[in-house]
RNA sequence: GCGGACGUGGUGGAAUUGGUAGACACGCCAGACUUAGGAUCUGGUGCCGCAAGGCGUGGAGGUUCAAGUCCUCUCGUCCGCACCA
């Protein structure tokens, strides 16, 4: 018989489906596993990445099946956002429509690959019902006082006429038609995610041993944890007077308190009250205000480009030495950091140090360079002993830091804080193919929420997608609605939310089984029996966003109580990506490979084997055609083979001892593979070792004739590679195992039970030959022999040392010509 | 600039704790079977060398009987963040 994959998958493919093979039982008694891969945006077509992701997770859970779990491996869709409204403006297509025919297609891809899904809790984030639970969340959110609608600076599109995400500002540009984008004061709903700020940095302590390093690390550095001191600058006299007594100070914030001497200038953000003010009272001159215009207005990346300022004919005291000190506005001080002011110390800080040199500003050092230390031109910005610092002088920096913050906290001048790089995750969109924020703007009431039974707030269907303005805002009706509150005429809120907000809860939602599923999103009791995700695989690109909000929700609903636990994904393995000829796939390289072309030309099974034996799952995967077939090669040659074996339901008990050292042999080579794959399964995740194991103990079989060791040998090779290439693996299990091989094999210890072992034999640590010894050699023996065979390398030179490694060599050490 | 990952044959990659470097596969070479093969099977294949032997895990040192693995320095590639006060 000739193997057919495309009959076998099909037929497989198909009895799965009427068996609801992979519908996870309600029993919550038994133990479980929870293993999901992120879920897909429905493009258009799966492309090899998808692939990968889904090979990868269907591995663990068609193992842990196998083991004897309860799985849940649920699949659903990534499905609102841009995507969805740029072939609406494009192609004309409405986004729902667009939308859920690429789910459809993307379905029926899927589908051939045999992967092990439940199907039966499936969703689109775009399904009213999902809307609705979300809602419902961001109403309870809001009640919690976690999320709030402020004026923010937001990255707007001047050309398209809406907000952007920052990851939709390439280069500073818009994506999608390259307009530089400018920060705009817009109102805009955000999370109060900053309350979390160190519950998710001292969390990722958890994480430690299932996340890797890199993205551990990548969470810290996002959150950005800094701590230092902030005080405050007061205005001379007349500063204050041409403020017209409407400001004392400002405040700054330091990390380096051990240089405050060193201050000679001070700087303020172009955004800060302070020159708002100033500007708007007509404070300053035109050619200042133009200039501050100019900072307000550039793009980031032209902000970073070069340094600028002005002066703002103000004055500060420094707080102790009560020195004058100019106050300055600076395009590389930041509105959203600290408190939007900084104190400079051009000597022993660079940034500070080209404004000042720049702008012939004064330098005043205060830390003396170590005596070891290079002292470059420009600013010192290492620990060293303060000078210039009164009675501060002698210290050094690091005591200085914590000397100076007690004295300011001691003389009530500033304080000890922490300060964060994370932000308020800023949600609202001004977009159409997105969840409504359900709230409803009224004259009489201000912002009020809806209630809760008003839910779902949906999408109108007939909308003009013309990719300016928001088509919700432009929506003759929809808007138009009833105060919750006093009943009177009001307009619903036309942002709609950033999908990030879907795909933070989404894999709470796969824990709802069928009978609460339209009630409730999810219970308490699902969520404690599957929750936390055992295995979560996806992209390196996800390392910050989706898993710092999706952590975030986690905690939000922990302390509104719907949940009991801290984190949701235990284990999270970041797939590496799948390249050709040294470059991402993408369409504009016209570089990639279609998976339907490559499951029609050989099938599912050999693109799962390919995959997963190329590379370990978390390195970059190089796309090799020729590869590809020696896969399909292999699967032939597994088929093939399988004449050898005959038809048992249970495994064949094999003499051992009667065996031929070939026999001996191949059984030690399953068995190896056996106990690789239990490893690589559960600690290693290198299904490339893993599968190159039981080629080896193909080979092995293959050198052999004994019928009870090749069908022993199926017997448990088919059950180690049914989670990689299951079609195959239940095709032949069926016809020879009844698919009794299927379950946990025992790992039998005789196998590796051998009679001589081979030993690596050198003189001074360079291999120089190779000897067989029996097992029960005494080591003087074995020194003996070893001699003997080094004769040539070790004549006329002097013994120093013998060394035997049991079971792996035997090293002499000599001196002497 | 800060942080992280990684450098092993012609290629993808093996090598749990320091212990026979290059498993497995691709490619290539040779042979067999074939009307034919881009099918299948068998054998070979790190580099230099006729051989003996020598050299080999980015580079330079070091520790050790023994280093791909540990330490120091250095070079390169990739990724993330970035005027963060």
């Amino acid at each position: 018989m000739q193997y057919n994959p495309s009959e076998i998958e099909k037929k497989w493919q198909q009895f799965w489906s009427e068996h609801r093979s992979f519908e996870p039982s309600e029993d919550v008694t038994q133990k479980k596993k929870y293993i999901l891969s992120m879920f897909p945006f429905p493009s258009g077509r799966l492309h090899m990445g998808h692939v990968r992701n889904y090979s990868i997770g269907d591995a663990f859970a068609r193992y842990y099946r196998q083991q004897g779990y309860n799985v849940l491996h649920p699949i659903g869709w990534d499905s609102f956002g841009m995507p969805a409204e740029n072939a609406a403006i494009k192609h004309g297509a409405h986004p729902k429509q667009w939308t859920y025919d690429n789910i459809a297609y993307m379905c029926h891809e899927l589908a051939t690959l045999g992967l092990s899904f439940s199907k039966e809790r499936e969703f689109a984030t775009s399904d009213e019902l999902y809307t609705k639970f979300e809602q419902g969340f961001i109403i309870d959110m809001f009640d919690q006082g976690l999320l709030y609608r402020k004026k923010g600076l937001l990255n707007w599109c001047p050309h398209d006429q809406t907000v952007l995400a920052n990851e939709q500002v390439v280069e500073g540009c818009c994506w999608r038609c390259d307009t530089p984008i400018i920060k705009k004061e817009m109102y805009q709903y955000y999370f109060k995610i900053t309350q979390y700020a160190d519950a998710l940095l001292d969390d990722l302590k958890q994480l430690k041993s299932g996340w890797p390093k890199q993205v551990l690390t990548m969470q810290e550095n996002w959150i950005g944890k800094s701590e230092g001191l902030a005080f405050t600058l007061l205005f001379d006299a007349q500063s204050q007077e041409l403020l017209n007594h409407n400001s004392k100070g400002f405040e700054v914030f330091t990390t380096r308190p051990d240089t405050i001497y060193g201050v000679t200038y001070t700087a303020l953000a172009p955004e800060h009250d302070i020159v708002t003010y100033m500007i708007e009272n007509g404070l300053l001159d035109d050619a200042t205000i133009a200039a501050i215009t100019a900072m307000k207005n550039s793009s980031s990346v032209e902000r970073q480009k070069s340094k600028s300022g002005v002066p703002l004919n103000l004055h500060v005291t420094h707080p102790l030495t009560q020195e004058t000190i100019p106050v300055w506005v600076a395009n590389f001080v930041l509105m959203d950091y600290g408190s939007g002011a900084v104190m400079a110390v051009p000597a022993h800080d660079q940034r500070d140090y080209d404004f000042a040199t720049q702008y012939d500003l004064h330098v005043k050092p205060v830390i003396k360079p170590r005596h070891n230390a290079s002292v470059e031109a420009g600013a010192y910005t290492e620990s060293g002993e303060l000078y210039n610092s009164e009675r501060f002088d002698g210290y050094d920096s690091i005591e200085a830091q914590s000397a100076i913050m007690a004295y300011f906290e001691a003389e009530q001048l500033g304080k000890r804080v922490t300060n964060y790089k994370l932000k308020d995750w800023g949600i609202s969109r001004q977009r159409y193919w997105g969840a409504p924020i359900p709230f409803v703007h009224c004259d009489t009431c201000g912002l009020v929420m809806e209630k809760k039974e008003n839910l779902p707030i949906a999408l109108p269907d007939d909308v003009d997608i013309t990719g300016e303005g928001n088509p919700l805002e432009n929506h003759p009706t929809w808007k138009l609605c009833r105060c919750p509150q006093c009943g009177g005429d009001a307009t619903r809120e036309c942002d709609t939310m950033d999908t990030f907000v879907e795909s933070s809860w989404y894999f709470l939602r796969y824990c709802a089984s069928a009978c609460n599923w339209e009630r409730e999103p999810f219970s308490k009791e699902q969520l404690a029996y599957w929750m936390g995700v055992d295995h979560y695989i996806g992209g390196i690109e996800h390392a910050i966003l989706h898993l710092l909000y999706a952590r975030f929700f986690t905690k939000v609903f922990r302390d509104l109580g719907y949940l009991d636990f801290d984190e949701p994904f235990e284990k999270l393995l970041t797939q590496g990506m799948v390249l050709k000829d040294g470059a991402k796939m993408s369409k504009s390289k016209g570089n990639t490979v279609d998976p339907d072309a490559l499951v029609s030309q050989y099938g599912a099974d050999t693109a799962r084997l390919f995959i997963l034996f190329a590379a370990p799952p978390t390195q970059e995967l190089e796309w090799n055609d020729n590869a590809v077939e020696g896969a399909y090669r292999f699967l032939k040659r597994l088929y093939d083979r399988s004449s050898h074996v005959y038809a048992t339901t249970t495994l064949p008990k094999i003499e051992h001892a009667t065996l031929s050292k070939e026999q001996k042999f191949a059984r030690k080579k399953v068995y190896e593979a056996l106990v690789r794959a239990e490893e690589v399964y559960t600690q290693r995740y290198t299904f490339n070792t893993m599968i190159a194991g039981v080629m080896e103990a193909m080979n092995a079989l293959n050198e052999q004739e004994n019928s009870d060791v090749w069908t022993e040998g199926y017997w448990i090779l088919l059950a180690i590679l049914e989670p990689i290439v299951p079609h195959i693996c239940w095709e032949l299990s069926e016809q020879l195992f009844e698919r009794c091989n299927f379950k946990p094999n025992t790992v039998i210890d005789e196998v590796f039970e051998v009679d001589t072992i081979t030993l690596g034999l050198s003189v001074n640590g360079k291999r120089r030959s190779e000897m067989e010894v029996g097992v029960n050699e005494t080591q003087a023996a074995i020194v003996n022999k070893a001699k003997t065979a080094l004769e040539k390398w070790i004549e006329g030179k002097v013994i120093v040392k013998e060394i035997v490694v049991p079971n792996k060599l035997v090293n002499i050490v000599v001196k002497g010509s």
